[in-house]
DNA sequence: CCCACAATTTGCGCACCACGCATCAAATGC
DNA sequence: GCATTTGATGCGTGGTGCGCAAATTGTGGG
């Protein structure tokens, strides 16, 4: 479940400096407002967490990145979510159930979510993270399917389509007006690519309705 | 077909300037090769295009935007060929046809896509590319299925997976030892997601094979 | 407990870049 | 032809990313 268990003193450190970085660059972004990135200055960043300029930019070559870094940690382990899955669950219960285990645990916060789905920069920050994740999502799967990825394009394909269904969800579930929780609202986008995964029998794709 | 014929003279050197400094953006990084895009200075790149370097700066805001400029455009439009498809075509193989027709005429340069997913930047900027896609995309395919985009996922995530089928051919396209021309494996991507479309019969997920 | 070694933080400086502003030239409309 | 609109250019400024070297702090051996 954890790999490598011992973490270092300086290990740790490192990380919580990170994590303290990327926590006040994305809480002065939404301070900040969509439209006032530009005025989230380095120097800001950098004294809400409690570090020199110059070492912020040594974890993180760019504000998005750091604004970013909580999404694009979570996303990095989303193959190993699907690992962790029983093998004997069909290839897109198990999926399902990584992905909406792996973002809803927390629930997300919706302010950071809205701020970085609505700022064009940052939403191709989350895109880069998104994709990172394509790889090691598409290895679990083909890992789990027994299929040489590369020479068949299913694993992915199907990574890709995965993480844009997610991508879409968590559009529709900052959309005004939407009540639903994440979870349901992820399951209702899986639902339409995963039919594809299945080869046993015919699908009818869902078409659900949505407040 | 075209939408807004009289091209004003204005217009059109505009466009003409624009297309230049993409295109001398993309050689001058061709030329540079993936590790080497800091090298690619933005005085360069004007002197090349024949502008100044506020001109160029007038266009494109950054460096990952101008040399990706040119398939950003294309994937802007991917919506307007899907529109183009007759509507009695059925959704997948309407979205098939116009996705193969649309990134093959004419067949894409090597190099260029080469250089730009191998280069994280310019990965990120393409991405943004595709994702700007996805909308039209999604309108499209609301319209041609009756779809309202507001109370269904179907369209949008039908659009990310399409986006994402294709990225994925790009690379498998662009890997060594691929020998398909890209229709081909563009076709082979898009039938893993595209079966998801259809409800009126079983799927058998093609298992292809690739040199 | 102390010391040598390694890793991290920090300050400084440089090159570069995005962009606002004012100006100039060219195209457009009358 | 002339007034106006629109894009191109030059300049100045604030801000950023990063290389470099010194200071600080964690780590392991005697």
């Amino acid at each position: 479940m954890n790999d490598g268990e011992a973490p270092d003193l300086r290990t740790r450190h490192k990380q919580a400096t990170r994590e303290a970085i990327g926590a006040a660059a994305l809480r002065l972004a939404i301070e900040q407002g969509p439209n006032g990135l530009a005025l989230v200055r380095v120097n800001d960043i950098a004294a809400a967490a409690g570090v020199s300029p110059r070492t912020y930019n040594n974890y993180f070559s760019s504000r998005e990145e750091a604004i970013c870094a909580f999404q694009a940690d979570r996303a990095r382990r989303l193959g190993a979510a699907l690992r962790s899955r029983p093998a004997e669950e069909p290839l897109d219960q198990a999926i399902t159930a990584a992905v909406v285990g792996h973002f809803t645990t927390p629930e997300p916060d919706r302010a950071g979510l809205r701020m970085i789905m609505s700022t064009p920069e940052l939403e191709g920050e989350a895109l880069k993270a998104f994709t990172m994740a394509e790889g090691p999502l598409a290895e679990a799967i083909a890992e789990r399917t027994g299929t040489d990825p590369a020479r068949d394009l299913f694993p992915q394909v199907t990574a890709a389509a995965v993480a844009g269904a997610v991508r879409v969800a968590g559009r529709c579930w900052l959309s005004p007006g939407n009540t639903d929780p994440f979870a349901a609202v992820l399951r209702r986008a899986l639902a339409h690519v995963l039919p594809a995964t299945r080869s046993d029998g015919p699908h009818e794709p869902p078409r659900e309705t949505q407040g």
